[in-house]
DNA sequence: TCTGGGGTCCTAGGACCC
DNA sequence: TCTGGGGTCCTAGGACCC
């Protein structure tokens, strides 16, 4: 059996463990930019606000109502991580699948005392880190998704709901269920099994996989396995390195300058750099996008990306920056506002593992042993003194493409500073 | 004025090879 | 009228997730 257990609406809960003021109160938590609404209290939702709302699309009255937060994803992260130390409490076998949700393998545990497990489970997170959390247990991923769902809603349950692969439990459930609340089924996959006469959850599972398998992929074959008890979705390992590497933002306001998306450009490739180097991989290739903003249909759009190849694999940020420049050289139009660039890196593979070249020269290695020290340096200082204390360009003050977050809480568990204003503030 | 960011997997189809 | 066959690799794009 797997348990899949996930944090009440995360954030909200994350900042009603430091503001015990916002219990009861209808909270939100806003995307970055502050554009939309991603996280929503019992309250909010009472309130009918759509998860994915547009903050200026908000009528008046509930923005004056409700508490909406800027999203603060370094406190967020850090409860996180505090969750799945006290998961690993109770199951050698956690498995964080994002950052509100963990797959917790019961193997080999007593069947029978499995739920008085998970109910325990479920007490001691709440104790020890203030975070309530669902507890879905079922023989697959698929069908513990559905149960985690139920967890929640029914209060029955008390937050831990069991579904075993044939129960008429189960059956009732599934054949409540629209396919399209399953766990790797949405909208466009539903619309192409509604025309087969597929709507419900049991309906899939009573579906032919190799019949499906033709019709749609191998996903979803995998899907209706799940749903019959059989587990066929293994779970990629979350700390595994990325195959890619990408960091984009929307701007805090629209820019037609080179300058500014230069910067912007900078700045993100920096970034990328480092989530590079602290999973030990090398680049081969950097992407470069930027695009006008979709939203203003009456603007000239224009959305273009470029690849540069890098002489040699590297994770030197002077290397990736100058990729980059010349990535967006290729792709600036004057005349337009742009709304969003990103840098991405490519082709990554793992720095042990790099392969020498029959060109190479002692001068090479020699380079390249100083790039690695002088990165490992700036990495240090970066995350020692606080980000950016040393970099490579100056930044542009008041930039158009600053984030805007200025409903953002403390940094509670990350920053001494930001802790104190709890008692201040 | 104001609409997020970061990923993965799979498939189809083209290029290329012998 | 009929114009090989079989394989690999790569890329773009679709679909999905949180």
């Amino acid at each position: 059996m797997i348990a899949m257990v996930d944090g009440d609406n995360f954030y909200v809960s994350c900042e009603r463990v430091f503001n015990p003021r916002l219990e009861g109160l209808p909270v939100g938590v806003l995307s970055n930019n502050d554009g939309c609404v991603v996280a929503r209290s019992r309250e909010l939702k009472a309130l009918g606000v759509a998860l994915g709302a547009p903050l200026h699309l908000l009528p008046p009255a509930i923005r004056r109502q409700a508490v909406l937060l800027s999203s603060n994803y370094a406190l967020y992260g850090d409860v996180s991580r505090r969750v799945n130390r006290v998961l690993a409490e109770f199951s050698p076998d956690v498995e964080p699948y994002s950052i509100d949700e963990s797959f917790v393998g019961f193997t080999g545990f007593d069947p029978g005392a499995l739920e008085t497990h998970c109910h325990r489970l479920r007490e001691t997170v709440r104790q020890w880190t203030g975070i309530p959390v669902g507890v879905g247990v079922a023989p697959t991923r698929v069908l513990a998704k559905v149960a985690n769902r139920l967890s929640k809603r029914m209060p029955a349950y008390e937050g831990v709901c069991r579904l075993d692969a044939d129960s008429d439990v189960t059956r009732r459930v599934l054949q409540q269920l629209p396919v399209t609340q399953l766990w790797g089924v949405a909208r466009r996959t539903g619309e192409r099994l509604a025309l087969m006469g597929i709507e419900t959850a049991w309906q899939l599972r009573e579906a032919d996989p190799k019949q499906i398998r033709s019709a749609f992929s191998v996903v979803l074959e995998r899907i209706v396995w799940e749903l019959r008890g059989h587990p066929a979705i293994e779970l990629e390992d979350v700390n595994a390195p990325r195959q890619r590497i990408l960091v984009s933002r929307s701007f805090g306001r629209l820019s037609g300058e080179l300058g500014d998306l230069q910067a912007a450009v900078r700045q993100h490739a920096t970034r990328a750099a480092e989530k590079l180097r602290r999973q030990g991989s090398l680049a081969q290739a950097v992407l470069v996008f930027l695009r006008t903003d979709p939203h203003r249909v009456c603007d000239p759009q224009y959305t273009n990306s470029q690849v540069v190849a890098l002489e040699e694999p590297s994770d030197a940020t002077p290397a990736l920056l100058e990729a980059a420049r010349r990535a967006l050289a290729a792709i600036f139009l004057e005349g337009h506002r742009y709304q969003k660039c990103g840098v991405m890196l490519l082709d990554l593979m793992d720095a042990e593992r790099r392969q020498l070249s029959l060109l190479d020269e002692p001068k090479d290695a020699w380079r390249r042993d100083r790039n690695r020290r002088l990165m490992a340096t700036l990495d240090r200082l970066n995350r020692e003194m606080g980000r950016d204390t040393v970099r490579f360009g100056l930044p542009h003050a008041d930039s158009a493409w600053a984030l805007r977050c200025q409903r953002r809480t403390g940094r509670y568990t990350t920053r001494w500073d930001e802790l104190m204003r709890v008692r201040t503030g």
